[in-house]
RNA sequence: GCCCAUGUAGCUCAGUGGUAGAGCACUCCCUUGGUAAGGGAGAGGCCAUGAGUUCAAUCCUCAUCAUGGGCACCA
């Protein structure tokens, strides 16, 4: 028998005699042997480096997390005995535990629930492991009235052990590992939301009840951790936009956004920033129709497929035919989507392989029924506008056209401050258009063209559009919440479905590729995300008003006149702040509303023909004569495709 | 759509079974003051909407709408 190589947890090694475990160490928690976590009592193996977890090390968190999410269960089944444990995993900054339990669970009760947590980990319970038969356990849970755990019994691989921990009464089928007691998990925790799930993530399927908990090592990450909460929630684009003049949301109108003047600025200048950008990559811009007769979405696809998120508004004749056979009604449709009206561009005329790609861009304006709980401030929404755009080309340009799509996605990510973004490849889901060789085709190409254009991804299985496999380009929100803005989706079905088609160089009829892309997503969650990411801090060539002129006292009115004039010869966007308040007011009510540049005058810059700047974030200021602050921020305030 | 919470002045929030309060914002007056809140006065609310319980409802009950956090769905 081999002795085993010990590493402790200053980094020390020692050998430690054949057979032994890891319990008569007293500071650790658990073992990792060959890079994998243990319980602390397990069998070491001969010959096995084992290094030991304490609380301190970055495993322990896990442990933390998976320990308390057990100790909530327990807490739950005593309080709640009717109310069956489900799944309970660790998930970033802490754990949930879903239970069937249609009663509910108040705000109340969860007080309870993390009171009796307190007590059962200052009880010290052991917890240990135990490996059952698989029919055992399921007879169990079966017998126990558990049958979603007997259902997950099922789920566990064939050859993989059945592994049951025991804490006190209270037994959870978990693959491990845990902490020798419930003492270990430690104080730093707290119960902090109640919600609603779906057994495997199935709306049709049996609904649970989740109970969300954070946990940390210490009280002091713990209260890191909600401090961290709270200064994300000052970033909201739901308190920002608002208070920089941005937009306005109100119940008379749930997911549309009311954009006001200064909101519409950065709207257009990012409007226009991005056909700048779309016109060079060699796109035309269009414009379709807003309501289309059901016929032609019923041969799009989307009335079979999309009609439960469709607007449908009726005519003369169909106010009363929907009434009377809503199935068979002559109705439009708000379009919710752009895609068909491009189709039908690309459909007049003739087409020939020589026309091949043709880019069609479109700032389309579409309406979709969303579910009431999906809405959220301006990042999802009812009506929004989506920087569309539709390739039409043959299969052999999907890796080229694929490839120059993501390189335009990354210069204009970066330009908008986003050098980080993840990139999913979604592919075919289980409602779909089109025949498994199509999808083949489609998933292959898309594949490749990522090679290509060496980008990794992440795979995100059965998540593709109806018609085709897509990459999503996702950004993140100020509390880490993920929102997909870019799109590319492969399509070699729609074209065929509504008639599009072009001649090959033989002479042939083909149906074209279709690449439904956009970059930004739609304008109002990016713009949503770009206000959380840079906290307001617009880049200067999008924030209105781009320089604020405040003056410090009456006589100086004048001047400020004059230099907001210079400033708007330079092409800047200048206010003019001549209210009877002190300079301090002035700069605390700017800096709030997150004006870039307080150009600031008085007796002095009055006399010498000078403004004193001060930058949004910074307390220093610089004086310099009005034609070199005009020179100096109309050369910053140009739009990055302008600037050299 | 599902679960939990919330809805009181323009905003942020107190509050009570007997038809309401603060701070900021707004209006007016005083103040002309050098880089994050100068002082005073005034005006402003069907207490989300609709039913019910009650002698009496902003408060209790139910429903609806909306918002927030999740789930599901999605740009």
């Amino acid at each position: 028998m081999a002795d085993i190589e010990l590493i402790l947890p200053d980094g020390a090694r020692r050998a430690a005699p054949a057979g032994c475990d890891g319990a008569a160490f007293k500071q650790a928690v658990a073992v990792k042997v060959d890079g994998e976590l243990r319980d602390l009592d397990s069998r070491l193996p001969d010959g096995g480096k084992v290094a030991f977890i304490t609380r301190k090390d970055d495993e322990a968190l896990e442990l933390i997390r998976h320990d308390l999410a057990h100790v909530m269960a327990q807490a739950v089944a005593e309080l709640h005995p009717t109310a069956q444990p489900t799944i309970g995993p660790v998930i970033a900054d802490g754990f949930f535990y879903d239970f069937h339990h249609p009663a509910g669970f108040t705000e109340e009760d969860l007080a309870k629930i993390e009171a009796r947590m307190r007590e059962l980990v200052a009880a010290a319970i052991p917890i240990r492991r135990e490996v059952w038969e698989r029919d055992e356990a399921k007879a169990y849970f079966q017998k126990r009235g558990e049958p979603f755990k007997a259902e997950l019994v099922d789920a566990i691989p064939e050859g993989e052990e059945v592994s049951v921990y025991r804490q006190g009464d209270f037994l959870d089928l978990c693959r491990g590992p845990h902490m020798p007691t419930t003492r270990h998990a430690g104080t730093a925790f707290k119960l902090t939301a109640v919600a609603g799930s779906y057994w495997r993530g199935d709306a049709q399927g049996e609904k649970l009840q989740r109970i969300y908990g954070t946990a940390w090592r210490s009280d002091a990450e713990l209260k890191e951790h909600l401090t961290r909460l709270e200064e994300a929630k000052r970033r909201d684009h739901r308190l920002l936009g608002p208070r920089m003049g941005l937009f306005h949301l109100q119940d008379e109108a749930a997911g549309s956004v009311f954009w006001h003047p200064q909101g519409w600025t950065l709207y257009r200048g990012l409007a226009n920033y991005m056909r700048a950008r779309l016109a060079a990559a060699g796109y035309l811009e269009v414009r379709t129709p807003q309501l289309i007769s059901r016929s032609l979405w019923e041969k799009s696809g989307h009335w079979a497929k999309f009609r439960a998120n469709m607007y449908l508004v009726e005519n003369e004749e169909g106010v009363a035919d929907y009434a009377k056979d809503p199935e068979h009604a002559a109705v439009m449709g708000l379009k919710p989507m752009n895609c068909p009206g491009h189709v039908m561009i690309f459909a007049q005329g003739s087409k020939s392989y020589r026309d091949l790609p043709l880019r069609y861009a479109e700032f389309g304006a579409c309406h979709r029924c969303e579910p009431r709980g999906a809405l959220h401030g301006v990042m999802r929404v009812r009506a929004f506008t989506q920087d569309d755009g539709h390739i039409f080309c043959s299969l052999d340009q999907i890796v080229d056209e694929t490839v120059a799509f993501v390189k335009l996605l990354d210069v204009v990510y970066r330009d908008l401050g986003f050098a980080d973004y993840t990139v999913r490849y979604a592919d075919r889901p289980a409602l779909r258009a089109g025949t498994d060789a199509q999808w083949d085709e489609a998933e292959r190409q898309l594949t490749q063209a990522c090679e290509r254009a060496g980008i990794g991804y992440e795979p995100n299985p059965g998540d593709g559009a109806f018609y085709g496999p897509k990459l999503e380009f996702v950004l993140r929100d100020t509390i880490g919440r993920e929102w997909q803005c870019g799109t590319l989706q492969v399509d070699l079905v729609l074209p065929g479905s509504l008639g599009a088609s072009y001649t090959d160089a033989a002479g042939q009829r083909q149906t074209p590729v279709l690449l439904h892309r956009a970059v930004l997503g739609s304008f109002e969650r990016f713009i949503g995300i770009l206000i959380e990411n840079c906290d307001g801090h617009l880049p200067l060539w999008l924030a209105d008003p781009q320089v604020t002129v405040a003056t410090i006292v009456s006589e100086a009115d004048g001047h400020a006149r004059a230099a907001a004039a210079a400033f708007e010869r330079a092409g800047l966007r200048a206010a003019l702040d001549l209210r009877n308040e002190k300079i301090n007011y002035k700069v605390r009510e700017h800096s709030a509303a997150k004006a870039p540049v307080i150009a600031v005058v008085g007796k002095s810059e009055r006399d010498a023909g000078t403004v004193t700047l001060r930058r949004l974030g910074s307390r220093e200021t610089s004086t310099l004569t009005v034609e070199e602050a005009a020179a100096m921020l109309g050369a910053e305030a140009r739009p990055p495709h302008l600037s050299a």
